[in-house]
DNA sequence: TTAAATCATGTAAGCGCTTACATTTATAGT
DNA sequence: ACTATAAATGTAAGCGCTTACATGATTTAA
């Protein structure tokens, strides 16, 4: 592979000629910058990425940590940030947390390790202390779906406590008051607020809130059946599920139409996040939208502008708002 | 952040012997190796990750290129390779091209500027000539679901044309003998493969292959639905749908549904995949397995072992054979 | 015409490591 | 005690770039 100093020679000019054309940054004469095209073609040169980095304290890559690389919530957000930076020739190093302390910090570190300009991250499990140790290491970071009081600037999260409002007040309006609840883990914090907002909703109707209701997953596909089922066995009257995921709800579907249900016929399910499957499903989900691609480009943004002084043409929003997304899984209760 | 050289201060040995308790790769006495162990501590000491890469010419990464970082299929992918890579002390950095060849080839020369030790290649768009081209410049290349005469070795391919055989084979010994066929775009390989072994099986079974019958998608949910309400108006007969993907059944299936048709009862539809939501739909959805987790772990132990001279407990395996996954939405043909 | 300012290019020092080779120190054999 | 050998450590030359600074070539203004 041809370095700098051959295509110099090619071209008969300097290393530090060759690297101006390479950067563009500094004024060439016309006519060498063509010489020294000419001979980078014909060798067939591609700079060094690495030498470039190392020379430069720049190595144009962000770090990003997802909880998963599978699943579709986090590959929109994976999507949409890879193709922002792209375009802008950064490039992305993806690392997977699998919702573990050790993990995290692990692919942290990594990414640290690679000197990556800037890291986006979606951490889950590693604490808050961890996070601001980076900030007074000079790693920059931002955070999604994280919210931390002293980093506001730095975190980019959704309402999850509006979400959990909105999905439990459409089963609420469509007049459903026996309304179960299948929750997320409670050590994560959008699981919290989630349930919060179902709580919320709740209340402004004057419904108590019944603990036999209220299952705890783990965000899980089969912990939507087994949350049904649980919830089944303990009260057999409630005509509205709200779930704090879509995998969850779909569970809840399969487990419903297994002890003869028909949805949204005898009871009603609402989902959260509307992942790409939840209009596969049967019936097409009703579910609270996660704009997580669009978080994703908002955290791409802000590196973008923080960190590469690019001029973006967003303003940096910190706070996203969820909204219903009305489909076919949420019906009025029945007359009776 | 410290360098080697401070850390061969703090600890009064040379630069060399720094690097030798870091890469552990020559003898040093445990008295000094502890030294070091100390002021690497008290100084926080990471190595520059792209200096080693620079002065080893190793970078320890290796290029991974998906068409998409959504969506199941690929997800399940990257994700076996990042595990089973992150696990050798190895990262990814990973590329989507989109199926384009032009955003194919700006990706794959992204990973060589970075000098990945090793690029993996889910190349839909790229000629053969290209590919070939790469390797004649010694660049290190693995194939997934790319089957390339001359580079056989450095292929792992799914043998796309059984999964279509046993797709329409099932329909068949399910009694059914008016099978649709809702195909993915003639331009890739894997969906004129997985045709061909639709059509083989119906020659088997006697039955002429119909044209009418046949509706070329391009993979996605919406061309399910397209594709079955064209083929629907052109012959209303069929009793079994064979889809080319699972996104194109799932599409078909609601399509059928708006139809007035029950599944399975009234129409049987097989896709091809078994992508993570399959089992989410209703009903079931019967398809066959692409072992692509699978199929990433071998490209991944063909690097550790064929780039970076580990030993695997594997035998390298190039072509993998789907099996039918036998769920709800394929019942025999009804009598009469 | 000439000094000052501007532009184009070159020189060389580093970025933080690895590694061949040289040197020193420890161990063993006699 | 004295080599011969092996083990531990050090020295220094890069890896392929960027960039501050120096130099030489042109242009501008008076």
């Amino acid at each position: 592979m041809a370095t700098i100093y051959e295509v110099s020679k090619a071209a008969g000019v300097s290393l530090a000629t060759v690297s101006r054309v390479i950067n563009g940054n500094a004024r060439v004469s016309e006519r060498t910058k063509e010489k020294v095209h000419k001979a980078m073609d014909a060798l067939g040169y591609k700079p060094n990425a690495i030498a470039q980095s190392l020379a430069s304290n720049r190595t144009n890559s962000v770090g990003l940590l997802v909880s998963e690389l599978h699943g579709s919530f986090f590959g929109d957000m994976m999507s949409s940030i890879e193709s922002m930076l792209r375009d802008a020739g950064k490039h992305v190093v993806i690392t997977a947390g699998h919702s573990e302390a050790e993990k995290e910090k692990q692919a942290i570190e990594f990414l640290i390790s690679r000197r990556c300009d800037a890291l986006i991250l979606n951490a889950e499990a590693v604490s808050e202390d961890y996070l601001k140790s980076l900030l007074d290491n000079n790693i920059e970071i931002i955070l999604i779906n994280r919210d931390i009081e002293s980093l506001q600037e730095r975190c980019i999260v959704l309402d999850n406590q509006l979400g959990g409002y909105l999905a439990t007040k459409a089963a609420i309006e469509q007049g459903h008051t026996e309304i179960a609840y299948i929750s997320g883990p409670h050590f994560k914090e959008d699981a919290q607020q989630r349930l919060a907002g179902h709580k919320q909703a709740l209340k402004e109707a004057n419904i108590s809130f019944d603990s036999d209701l209220c299952f705890e997953g783990g965000y899980h596909e089969s912990e939507g059946q087994e949350g049904f089922n649980v919830l089944r066995s303990a009260n057999d009257s409630f005509t509205a599920l709200v779930c704090a995921n879509d995998e969850m709800a779909s569970g809840a579907m399969t487990a419903a139409r297994e002890n003869g249900l028909s949805i949204p016929e005898d009871l009603s399910i609402i989902g959260f996040d509307n992942v790409l499957f939840a209009r596969y499903l049967y019936p097409k989900l009703t579910t609270v939208d996660n704009p997580i691609a669009k978080m994703g480009e908002m955290a791409a943004n802000w590196v973008l502008s923080n960190i590469y002084q690019q001029k973006i043409n967003t303003e940096i929003t910190h706070l996203f708002k969820p909204e219903l997304v009305v489909r076919d899984s949420l019906g009025a209760v029945r007359a009776g």
